[in-house]
DNA sequence: ACGTTCATACGATAAACGACGTACTACGAT
DNA sequence: ATCGTAGTACGTCGTTTATCGTATGAACGT
């Protein structure tokens, strides 16, 4: 289930002699091959809220720009966003990486639209559309 | 097969009084209203490959064509088919109505596309392409 | 060495989900 | 009246999900 890299993590029993985590080997994480990401793995990934408004977040981004997880305000703990990016990465939706102390977070636009062209577009202009009614509706007089 | 005779169907009010015991009230069945048809509910509703599946049939359908729930094969149970019916509806996708002994089913194309511009055919246009890919792939010499 | 910051692992929990079987209802035809 | 067909209601079962809290780890400054 984890795909995080236990290759050094593993240590924490230093018995002198035995695997010393004296080399970090940069913690990586696994991603899925663009052949292995599915369409209702998308689906179900972007049927969160909280989900879809990370990616809501991530989308203006330039192409493969990167937000750290904290750059985004959800109302959530920080135990359960680590589960919904987590959620992403592992549908291939988003592509994350290490850079020191924080994890970089980045829309994987490329392999998204080759394999569903039009699909990320259509559902965030589709929930653009539909934050904007909801605003309007918010601001008219009842 | 979609050849369906419309020449009896709406007529279960009978003019007479009113409710006449023999018509109980002509089952009727709840669907959202387009104001609350939300993404993702719909996104939701689609990441199920049984209901892909089904939304994958209805498609190419005409505009408010009906099929009834029998019309698809699933492989899964009849009291599961209905679940996955009722979820379909109730998150705004299809549309269905009784006519009979059966229950028909449509697509809400178009409070679909108003609500969510190109989001239904990016989806299932996506997944077209994708079952080409695996069929290619399955052909192809191991 | 120490503390701070960012993020994870682990464990718990309550809810939702997908699937099933059985018993049932509604409708139309025999 | 009875039967078959189409689909529902309900209860169950095992899995997944979303959420939390607490403890932990990794990198960076001081």
């Amino acid at each position: 289930m984890s795909n995080y890299d236990r290759s050094r993590t593993i240590v924490t029993t230093h018995e002198k002699g035995d695997r010393v985590p004296t080399a970090p080997a940069a913690r990586t994480l696994d991603h899925p091959e663009p052949g292995e990401i599915t369409l209702e793995g998308v689906l179900h990934a972007l049927s969160d809220p909280m989900r879809l408004q990370i990616v809501r977040f991530l989308w203006p981004l330039e192409q493969d720009e990167e937000a750290p997880c904290s750059a985004i305000d959800l109302a959530i703990t920080k135990s359960t966003t680590t589960h919904h990016f987590r959620v992403l990465r592992e549908a291939g939706v988003i592509r994350q990486v290490y850079r020191g102390t924080a994890k970089m977070n980045a829309l994987r636009r490329g392999d998204l639209d080759a394999l569903f062209p039009g699909l990320l577009d259509a559902i965030l202009t589709a929930d653009a559309a539909r934050r904007g009614r909801e605003d309007r509706l918010a601001r008219s007089p009842a």
